[in-house]
DNA sequence: CGTCGTCAAGGACGC
DNA sequence: GCGTCCTTGACGACG
């Protein structure tokens, strides 16, 4: 799609049912644990470990899935309901070399399932992108069926029993388009039938945002008797030919994506995002809204993932515009003021007296991160910071004489360091010499130095990286996505 | 020590 | 037809 065509593209206006208020039980995602649970490697670092290299992975491994139980306490403690277990959570896992077996990880994973069916929360999956099903290339589609049987091994290892067993679903994108759809549904449908059944009874189709409407996958879904996500966000994007986007043209389907979830007994499931808002053409619009403004037609016969950059937090964001779940799930947050944080003893000396500047505070173990009695766990949008205060940056106080001299200094690197003390409010004298470097930099016109990867965007001041809510991420996380 | 590029994997799309 | 994006943490190389 051109610009100009993306400009004249209609309003988004045509559905009778957005916004709804949703009464349905909280079966949302949280996507973003406050417990890090992808914990990964790389080949390289398997062979560095010699003989110890699969212990190596294995401890990863371990420690995520141990990490799993807690964001499941987590969720329960909020509300959240609903899962996405992150596909990484064991590194490698389905490689073709490198593979290897879950059983090393029976107990963490029983115990999680025991969690989860203790709370009655839903566990799912979603394989990535390179699980491709309808590929021509035979290592391709191989290689899915390994990551398949993975993930399927994973949830299996988690013991849950009847409705959630059958729940604990893995979602999949039909994934590229190659010689043709007729041709790539061919090859997909003859690779689907030698699936193992404990696959079979999991895989669900998710309409994606580049190739496959709902209008696409609904048949063979209906033939092959699989589940399908329908996802909004992807809808809007790729919709049908000729029907503009909104929701008018899926209403007369509802039925029909149902039918294939109740015929399977599984409990049905719904993906909504949003885009960021000023997106215009297709491509800034595949990307998801930190978080989401508003609800879609979702029954409380089924559950609703929310896929949002901001994860739980757009889901209570969601929470707290709906009225959902109990009152005071979370507190309005004083910024900096938590309980559920270990601190040091931190001691001022001063000229031989020492000063206490802050008491030894220790949380027990489980308690870390969990919100602490008054539940700080939620802040509004681009207020990440009033959870724990930003990292302060110390600017370098190296010769700044040095590069008053003729000596051309990279430019981008002083807009970086520019912004930077900007943000911090540096005080020393050194913000006097980043002021003038700023103005020479704005009256310049620097060009992006953007070479080959992207410079990390924002990530220089805004990112708090806490050890339990970890953010950096996008979506759609496995637990996100 | 901070920053950047690369890494297991597939495919589509913009220019 | 090549570079970039999707998604994201780990880590090595380099200045």
């Amino acid at each position: 799609m051109t610009l100009g065509e993306a400009l004249d593209r209609p309003l988004a206006i045509n559905s009778d049912c957005v916004p709804i208020p949703w009464k349905g039980r909280a079966y949302l995602r949280s996507s973003n644990p406050p417990v890090f649970c992808s914990g990964t490697c790389r080949i390289d670092t398997v062979l560095k470990h010699g003989s110890s290299g699969q212990s190596h992975v294995e401890s990863l491994g371990l420690a995520n899935a141990w990490d799993l139980c807690k964001l499941i306490k987590w969720n329960e403690k909020y509300d959240i309901k609903f899962l996405r277990i992150s596909s990484e959570m064991f590194p490698l896992a389905s490689h073709a070399k490198y593979g290897y077996s879950l059983d090393f990880a029976k107990e963490p994973l029983a115990e999680a399932g025991r969690l989860a069916m203790e709370y009655g929360h839903r566990l799912t999956t979603h394989p990535g992108q390179f699980t491709q099903l309808g590929s021509p290339r035979k290592e391709v589609v191989e290689a899915s069926v390994r990551d398949l049987d993975y993930h399927s091994q994973l949830l299996g290892l988690l013991g849950v029993k009847d409705q959630t067993d059958r729940d604990a679903v893995m979602i999949l994108h039909m994934g590229g388009v190659f010689e043709g759809k007729e041709e790539t549904l061919a090859r997909f449908r003859k690779n689907y039938v030698k699936l193992s059944d404990d696959v079979k009874a999991r895989l669900v189709l998710e309409n994606d945002d580049v190739a496959w409407t709902v209008h696409d996958l609904l048949p063979i879904c209906q033939e092959l008797d699989i589940p399908l996500v329908l996802d909004y966000h992807h809808h809007n994007i790729r919709h049908s030919s000729t029907v503009r986007e909104g929701n008018m043209d899926l209403l007369p389907l509802f039925p029909v994506i149902k039918e294939t979830w109740t015929r399977k007994r599984i409990t049905q499931k719904q993906h909504y995002s949003e885009p960021c808002e000023g997106a215009i053409t297709d491509r800034d619009r595949r990307k998801h809204s930190p978080r989401a403004s508003v609800l879609p037609p979702c029954d409380d016969t089924m559950g609703l993932m929310i896929e949002a950059k901001d994860k739980e937090q757009a889901v209570f964001e969601l929470y707290r515009k709906y009225g959902i779940g109990p009152k005071d799930l979370f507190n309005e947050v004083i910024p900096h003021q938590r309980s559920d944080e270990c601190k040091p003893k931190v001691v001022k000396k001063k000229k031989g007296v020492e000063e206490v500047i802050s008491e030894q505070m220790i949380v027990p173990k489980e308690e870390v991160r969990m919100g602490g009695p008054e539940r700080r766990v939620y802040w509004p949008q681009g207020k990440e910071d009033w959870l724990s205060p930003p990292k302060r940056i110390r600017p370098k106080r190296r010769s700044w004489k040095k590069t008053r001299k003729p000596v051309v200094k990279e430019e981008s690197e002083v807009v970086k360091k520019e912004v930077k003390a900007v943000a911090v409010e540096s005080k020393t004298k050194i913000k006097a010499k980043d002021n003038v470097a700023k103005k020479e930099v704005t009256t310049a016109q620097v060009p992006p130095t953007k070479k080959k990867g992207k410079l990390p965007k924002e990530e220089a001041v805004t990112e708090t990286k806490v050890e339990g809510v970890r953010r950096s991420s996008r979506r759609r996380v496995a637990i996100v996505r």
